[in-house]
DNA sequence: AGACACACGTGATAC
DNA sequence: TGTATCACGTGTGTC
C-alpha cells in the first residue's frame, strides 16, 4: 500500500529527471507549450523560467528524499509524513541529548570520591531534635539564604506515553528535603514513585509522574516554583 | 536580508490564511478564475480539488515550519535550505548519539570514579541498546563472579530501642538490587523501611528494621547471607 | 534586467 | 464514487 505509493512518487521522479536528461530543453518546452509568445525572447525567458523551476523542484524533490533517508522508521512516504517523521525524530534525538548533558553535568558537579552517609538515616527522633535546632538557625538565617534550594540542577525527560521523570540534584542544606517535597507537594503532580537521596552534602530526588503535560512546561513550573519558595517575596 | 526573505515568506502564508479564514472559499475560487466550466458539478469539483490542494500546501507549509523551529541555526529560509539544515543536524545528533553510546559502554564495564546517573535518567532508546549489552556482560558472566555482592561496605546501628539501621554499599552488577532484596527477605527481618539507590556504579541500600536483636549479631547475619549468596557451593 | 523563490490552479493518477 | 498526493506551467514578488 504505501510501498507502492513510494514506488510511484519515485517512478515520478525518475521520468522527470529522465526527461531533463534525455532531450534537449528548450525542445522540450517548445515542443510542449508553444501556443503563447511569437517572441522569440519572451519565449526563451519563459522556457529559461520552466527549466529553473523544474530543477528547484528536482532539488527539493532530492533534498526530502535524502530526508527520509537518514530519518528510520518512517511510516508513510508523504511529503507532510516525511517531515513530520523528521520533526518527531529530531526531537526525540534532543530529549536524549538534553538528559545525557544533564547527567553529565551531575557527574561533573558531584564528583566526590568518597561516600559518606545520609542524614536520611539520622533516626526519626533525632532528626525531629535537630529540627527544632535548626529552626532556631532558622531564625538567624531567614534573612539570608538558609533553607534555600541552591545549585539546582534539573533535568525532565518523558519516558513514554504519559510518564515524565524528574530528576534534580541541589546542595544540601538545612530541610532542603522537607523544602523539595513541599515543592512537589504544591505542584499537585500524580506521583507514581519518588526517591530522595543525599550523597556527598548533595540532595538528589528523582520522581516518576504519571501526566500528559509537556516536559518543558512541567520543568518550567518545578523551576517557577523552587524560585518562588527560594524568593517568596518577589513578585509571583 | 535573509530575515526580510523569512519575514516574506511568512507574510505569504500569512496571507494565504487569511483568504482561506475570511473568505467564502467557493467565492474566492468563483471571483478569481471562472473562465471555464459552465458545468455546475464540475465547478464544484473543481474548487473541491482547488480547496483540497490550499489546504494540502498549507498544511505542508506548517510542517516545514515546524521543521525549520525545532533545528538550531538555521541559516537560509530556503525550503531546499530548511531541509539540508535540518538533515545535517540530525547527522550530527546521530553522530553524537554514538560517542555517548560508546561512553556508556565504557562507563558499563569500567570504573568510573564520579558520580553518574541513575539508570533510569538514561533516555529509552539507549537503554534499550544498554539492556542489550547488560545481557551479554551476564551471558559472559554468569559462570564468573557477575550477580555476586562485590566490594561491600555494611553498616548497622542501634538508633534506639528497637530499632536497627543498615546501611550498605557495593558495587553495581547485574541483578545486584534482587540479590539484596532477596538477601533481606531471607533474613525475616521486620523492615519498617527500605531504601536502594544506584548511584557512580554503585548501590546504596538503607533499611530500617525494628528488632531487639544485637547490631553486631545482625552485622554477621547479613554477612554470611551474602556471602552464601556469593559463593552457593560453599558449607553454609 | 536576469536569477531566484514561492503560491496558485490544473490535470493525472492511485486508493 | 470521491478523496488523497503529486508534477507541471505560470504569474508575482524580491534581490
Amino acid at each position: 500500500m504505501g510501498e507502492e505509493y513510494q514506488n510511484l512518487w519515485e517512478t515520478k521522479l525518475f521520468f522527470q529527471n529522465e526527461e531533463l536528461d534525455s532531450w534537449t530543453l528548450d525542445e522540450a518546452i517548445s515542443g510542449y507549450y508553444d501556443s503563447s509568445s511569437p517572441d522569440g525572447a519572451a519565449s526563451s525567458a519563459a522556457s529559461k523560467n520552466i527549466v529553473s523551476e523544474r530543477n528547484r523542484r528536482k532539488r527539493l524533490n532530492e533534498r526530502l528524499f535524502a530526508l527520509r533517508a537518514v530519518v528510520p522508521n518512517i511510516s508513510k512516504m508523504d511529503r507532510a509524513s516525511i517531515i513530520k517523521d523528521a520533526i518527531n525524530y529530531i526531537q526525540e534525538l534532543q530529549e536524549q541529548e538534553r538528559g545525557i548533558q544533564a547527567e553529565i553535568l551531575e557527574l561533573e558537579s558531584g564528583k566526590s570520591t568518597g561516600f559518606d552517609v545520609f542524614e536520611q538515616d539520622l533516626p526519626v527522633l533525632l532528626r525531629s531534635k535537630k529540627k527544632r535546632i535548626d529552626d532556631r538557625c532558622c531564625d538567624f538565617g531567614r534573612s539570608r539564604n538558609i533553607s534555600r534550594i541552591e545549585e539546582l540542577e534539573l533535568s525532565v525527560t518523558s519516558m513514554r506515553e504519559k510518564t515524565l521523570v524528574v530528576s534534580l540534584t541541589c546542595r544540601k542544606r538545612t530541610d532542603t528535603m522537607v523544602k523539595l517535597c513541599e515543592v512537589f507537594e504544591s505542584l499537585r503532580l500524580k506521583i507514581i514513585t519518588a526517591n530522595v537521596t543525599t550523597v556527598s552534602e548533595r540532595v538528589l530526588k528523582t520522581v516518576f509522574i504519571e501526566a500528559d503535560e509537556d516536559k518543558d512546561h512541567l520543568k518550567t513550573r518545578i523551576e517557577t516554583a523552587i524560585a518562588a519558595l527560594n524568593d517568596p517575596l518577589s513578585p509571583m
